[in-house]
DNA sequence: CGACTGATTGAACCAGCTCAACTCATGTGG
DNA sequence: CCACATGAGTTGAGCTGGTTCAATCAGTCG
């Protein structure tokens, strides 16, 4: 892993920054993920007052949004790109908690500081808000509060299903219910296909699912030969969908 | 594992169970858990009206409260002993994603189905709501909803904690972490002590920590053969904390 | 007392890890 | 255009932490 950066609350010029409020084409109207994003619960007439207090931000890949304990000065909204969630060990052992896709929400919790820290997988483009901003903007909405609830909610869900991966399920098990479950995530954006892109890295893949990159990387050449799928450039292609159910149940 | 029984929304008149509204001295009152459980957001004068929807009922050990996947027709606060909320295979593998102790609150989410099965391990103390008449408590009290989400934000990152414990830690440090962990959320509900109470089996301590009954007794046994604990009945009591963070580190 | 349940201990095993070699792109600069 | 470095991924061979299977122990209850 080379050491990303943060960029995070400097407008120091660099290309890969707008630093400007997005208002007119760029703004929230015509937001490809506004209606599954936290922001599918305001009015129209509100979405102005969350364009105002909004940026969009441009992350290359392998670059930090934040970093775990830091205080949390922003919150986003993932728009574009993978994202990565970890958490890591004094030692550099490093568990991903979770892949923020176009549409995730990052500092759901509202806390002072970031639980983990997060990394562009891919280039990556955010709304970017100030926390305290953004705190008053909930504040006299609590129809946003109770959206940013059932979407909390929904990563406890989550977080419980990835305990119940990570705590009991074979090598086998996690790295198919891992792709199940990205085709599903990418189905829920409008991505629908056999063949999932899968742009992580097996590392990534790996400190995912609580494994090793080699036995990541055998258990898919495993699968292939077994013809349940193929694995092509940054994706693998699901050619038994029912077989891979089967396989990782429930 | 005993088959646990719903006792639901059923009010027969078993004498483990109090139907009535629990006004007065049964009351929010005088509740011990108040000040630390999500009901610690509300004023006294709310307390009266989130008092008229409450009921206070008694689970015993080994019984449930509800089953992973059912319609929610119920939201709990805990407020004596010991719950265990757990996710399970078809083939009967079982992941314990929680331990819920008094103060904690069942149904954070608010969804329609409980994503989790919740059994009594301890004989257990609750304050029952129906899940519809708590959210229209909550409906127009913002502070709440707003007091709930801070608790899911921390649920989601203890989540997070026992991603990390499950996919990256060694059993040593899986069982150190959990016993500092427990010694600590004692604390915090104003029990604290070098005997840190064990009242759950191994069977639940290893399928929280995601290992055997085997790897956690032989690992219990280990540490107190190297004087870090002492194993007493019901507990186990911490001689060498220092020694333990050492194992368990952040 | 005997029966039962939960916990401990021992011994053999194995799923996934470690270590190491190799492949295959992609890039770089002479 | 080739020589060669670099980094991600694959594959092999051996090892080991934790599991599995099995026996024993320790309370507790009837």
């Amino acid at each position: 892993m080379t050491a990303a950066q943060p960029l995070l609350d400097s407008c120091s010029g660099s290309p890969t920054q707008e630093c400007g409020h997005s208002h007119g084409a760029t703004g929230c109207d015509d937001c490809k993920v506004r209606s599954f994003s936290v922001c599918g619960a305001l009015e129209l007439s509100e979405l102005e007052g969350l364009d105002a207090i909004s940026q969009v931000r441009h992350f290359p890949a392998k670059t930090m949004l934040f970093d775990q304990g830091a205080l949390a000065g922003s919150v986003f909204n993932v728009t574009n790109g993978i994202v990565r969630l970890y958490k890591s060990l004094p030692d550099g052992r490093r568990q991903i908690v979770g892949f923020a896709l176009p549409g995730d929400f990052l500092g759901l919790a509202l806390s002072d500081r970031y639980g983990v820290t997060a990394e562009a997988v891919t280039a990556v483009k955010v709304c970017r808000f100030s926390r305290s901003a953004f705190v008053a903007f909930v504040e006299g909405r609590p129809h946003l509060l109770r959206r940013l609830h059932e979407f909390a909610g929904h990563e406890l869900s989550l977080a419980q299903d990835q305990m119940l991966l990570l705590g009991r399920r074979t090598a086998e098990e996690r790295v198919v219910a891992f792709l199940l479950n990205l085709q599903a995530r990418h189905a829920r954006i409008g991505a629908a296909s056999v063949t999932v892109p899968v742009l992580m890295s097996r590392q990534d893949i790996a400190d995912y699912l609580g494994l090793t990159i080699e036995t990541v990387s055998r258990t898919l050449t495993k699968l292939a030969r077994e013809k349940v799928l193929i694995i092509v450039p940054d994706g693998v292609r699901l050619l038994n969908k029912e077989r891979l159910e089967r396989i990782a149940p429930a």
